[in-house]
DNA sequence: CTTGACCTTAGATTCAACTCCAAGGTTATA
DNA sequence: TATAACCTTGGAGTTGAATCTAAGGTCAAG
């Protein structure tokens, strides 16, 4: 049995973080002291190992308080319950990394056009390439020349 | 010269972006009417167009903000400045990708193991390794045997 | 009997980037 | 002149996951 406080330090989690899912259902103190305190048995602690397991692999708390309730009455659930929460979870998953992906790159080409160096932004790839409407992006050594050793590989090539 | 309408419309952004954009100075409209309304020029068009590319790139406002800044006093600034937006958004970004890959290996892990079936999740691997304090994930078809088509590649090699 | 560490609650605040609302003014058209 | 389609403003709401604040109750030690 565990007050709020001992379970945080335990499992590296604030106190607030704990009231927070107390309030929002995730884990509830299977009792309270006779002033009220919150206190946590083993099982709740086990819930709490759970839930920041779930975290640590990348499910949200509503993800996390629906694999709960099918963790409490596992009989009434098929595997393809579970299994479906993951893998909805993976294809945003994919989603988010191919939109970052594609960010990406794109400011890979954009840093890579441009020197870095010290001389004046007013002929800056970077710059022209937010003002133009062409995706292309135009390597400064042929519009603002100095030192090559600033360029990246990608950009001296062309140079 | 155009009304946030038609701007809005021309550029398929929402009135209340424009106006968004207007309150916190990334896009303030270069006149009024008369009567109050919020008159556009073919600068702030273009300014307009600057934004959208940007945040296309993934950049936040904030870092937009920083841009424009940039951008209307060009001569006054060093490529190294431009180039370091970029190269911290870079960072982040990759950052950012690595962690969801991460998740994405962890979860995939997770989604391998279980068949997915209409079986009963009791002895779900998901569940199962939600619940353990090890890593290790224990495949469906030791504990929980039923056709293994259900089972992909991955994890009926180990049954 | 008081200090200090702990606990309680409801409710406000944070971040980003909008999005929506109410209540009212303007303008073009029928 | 009425109707619809615009526009204005300030301010509230959205999402997620906390984090913080204020005002106060509890408990063990000295
Ligand atoms: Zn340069
Ligand atoms: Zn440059
Ligand atoms: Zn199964
Ligand atoms: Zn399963």
């Amino acid at each position: 049995m565990y007050r709020i406080g001992e379970l945080a330090q335990r499992y590296q989690v604030k106190t607030d973080t704990l009231r927070f899912y107390d309030k929002h259902g995730l884990l509830k103190p299977s009792s309270r002291s006779e002033s009220g305190y919150r206190i946590y048995s083993e099982d709740d602690a086990q819930r709490l190992r759970f839930i920041l397991r779930a975290k640590a692999i990348g499910f949200s708390l509503t993800d996390i308080s629906e694999l709960l309730s099918i963790e409490l009455d596992k009989s009434n659930w098929a595997c393809a319950d579970v299994k479906g929460v993951v893998d909805i979870k993976l294809a945003d998953l994919e989603a988010k990394i191919a939109e970052l992906n594609y960010f990406k790159t794109s400011l890979q080409r954009l840093s890579d056009a441009c020197c870095g160096g010290p001389e004046s932004a007013e002929h800056c790839s970077i710059l022209e390439a937010l003002e133009s409407n062409s995706s292309a992006i135009k390597c400064e050594n042929q519009t603002h020349r100095h030192d090559p050793s600033h360029y990246t590989k990608n950009c001296q090539s062309k140079g």
